[in-house]
DNA sequence: TGTTAGACTGAAAGTGCTTTCATAACCCGT
DNA sequence: ACGGGTTATGAAAGCACTTTCAGTCTAACA
């Protein structure tokens, strides 16, 4: 049993001609003696010998691949996002690649080489700064792109509105009867490569209390890394202050848990004593029953798949801007 | 103009560097310097240059591409196998391909194919039962292969005793005083393609206790697909009997959620009132504080795409039947 | 019988790219 | 200014085939 895949060289030892023969048996078999052609046919047989080439060519064809580029593969949020892309892929003839991106070196060398190795039907980029030069070299090598949560006007986009999201929480703890409120979200990520909405879901939010009349004192606003744990302890810290906000909203759900977490440690009934709120809803707030700000991301990944198909096999179609909506889910924790 | 495609080396003449360079650049641009990068880039797009596929196909050694054949892309503990293959590769050169599995027919065809296209360095195959005739040809054709959850003297397996994980839990239970314990799992699941885990670990678990010289009526013993909204309903029924169980082992954790929430409504404290355990430890179980019997699964998924990218590069290795450790989790549900 | 036009076939030269290996150019502490 | 360690680059050796070219062999024709 060889383990490795027959080449011609392979078959033209075991026939006893040279290769040139076998390739000719390939290519013009008119051209090869019919008793030399048969050995030759019978080797490539006992070999299970395929052309590589020929192989690889006759598998492609009727496959597109479909690529995604994104940050943070380990993020809930993102394999919702991708669930969605694949969920959409999956009752087509598509090829899914993943590429998960981790320095910003890594961002820039992918989307340099990959349009040019034309090995990709679509693309679909997900958090990640895109520059210029680089939406228009995807573009004009033909590579059909969908951005999700970026935006450039060369390529499709879908968005949602980070600073209403943030409103709407503010707006709903408000109407609640909220009016200390407080905000934990990673304002400052260390990572250069990725994109960040928590600063405009903390202008949205700042601006609705403002807009009510309220104040959002550098005391309720804390930053901590996307963990559960760093975020319940920067919630235990927002919580142990003299006067302790009412609500936290936490710009993301994984951290909205966090600030549960220290609610619980604290003996703070939830929601009556500290009303809590996320955002993203991803399927872990639902199990937690917690009030959040949904963007669909499984939906974003579905309509990113699917802009992209239609695309491909229709090139003509025109560029789509989605900015998809956001709902508020109620549900116990506020 | 020249009417011919451009190749490297018409790339190579006009950024006067050598063909070598510019082959770098489009495969590890991190590699070259940042300035000579940029005087390349800037002469393949001046040629609009594509490098051609298949001789690109030919020089590489594979293909630098492995697969991952999974069903159930949607559910948590895949997903986070998922993360553990994607984690492995990040740091080396190979693409991440992923053919979602939702039939027999699906199973069957793509596994007759992929050896077919010899577009694949290796393949992990997850929780999808494979039949000889499979194996031998996936062997013979030189893909190397992980199995996961699954078993196949030919290939590489990765593996857990689901038996023993069901004692595990049923003896942990039986310890903290319980004599009186449910089992809630997706005893009869519908799809045929996949492997379920659930009747193993029921066996361990039904062992156990009579090692412990207790019982486990059928009135005990719930089947409820695996959501998290059937596992509620069918926790409530079991909670709803006449002699109700103090504990109930969920064989999944989204299915102990389902379990904690019947009981949040049914007013039971836990792990006072019910204790809970579930299955799996995904990421889930840390955030709801859910004592469980761990299965790494961001670590098996590690594990293969080592041990693939392992006999890839060195294919005499000979084949690994690992089985991963299990360990119970102890939180605050039981 | 001696030529000779084909028909076959193999050696070797591409094909367009990757990768290894050696070398040259730097960079840091001393 | 000098070893010791990187980093960047080019020369050259593959890779799996195709194609050209020249040689061998045969069969047919004078």
């Amino acid at each position: 049993m060889a383990t490795k895949k027959p080449t011609i060289y392979d078959v033209a030892e075991i026939s006893g001609v040279s290769i040139s023969t076998i390739s000719r048996v390939l290519n013009s078999p008119n051209k090869v003696n019919t008793k030399t052609r048969q050995r030759v046919m019978s080797a490539i047989d006992q070999l299970a010998f395929v052309p590589r080439a020929e192989a690889r060519a006759r598998a492609m064809r009727g496959t597109n691949r479909i690529g995604v580029l994104t940050p943070f593969f380990t993020a809930p949020s993102f394999v919702q996002r991708l669930r969605g892309v694949a969920a959409a892929l999956s009752r087509t003839k598509h090829e899914l690649v993943i590429y998960a991106v981790d320095s910003v070196e890594h961002l820039r060398g992918y989307i340099a080489s990959i349009p040019l190795m034309q090995s990709l039907d679509g693309l679909i980029i997900m958090s990640l700064p895109i520059e210029d030069k680089e939406a228009r070299r995807l573009h004009d090598n033909g590579i059909e792109t969908v951005l999700i949560e970026s935006w450039h006007a060369l390529l499709n986009c879908i968005c949602i509105d980070d600073v209403r999201g943030g409103m709407l929480a503010a707006k709903y703890l408000i109407e609640r009867g909220h009016t200390r409120i407080g905000f934990l979200g990673d304002i400052e990520p260390p990572e250069r490569y990725a994109i960040h909405p928590v600063k405009s879901r903390l202008a949205g939010f700042r601006g609705a209390l403002e807009g009510a009349g309220l104040s959002l004192p550098r005391s309720l606003v804390v930053s901590a890394p996307y963990t559960q744990a760093d975020s319940q302890q920067a919630a235990r810290m927002l919580l142990g202050q003299p006067r302790p906000p009412t609500a936290i909203f936490a710009a993301s759900d994984i951290q909205a848990v966090g600030v549960m977490k220290a609610a619980r440690q604290l003996n703070l009934r939830i929601p009556e004593d500290l009303a809590v709120m996320g955002f993203d809803d991803i399927d872990l707030a639902e199990f937690m029953d917690l009030t959040t700000i949904r963007q669909n991301l499984d939906e974003s990944g579905r309509l990113a798949a699917e802009i992209l198909m239609a695309k491909i096999s229709e090139p003509n179609r025109r560029l789509r801007h989605v900015r998809m909506p956001l709902t508020l889910m109620k549900r116990q924790t506020a």
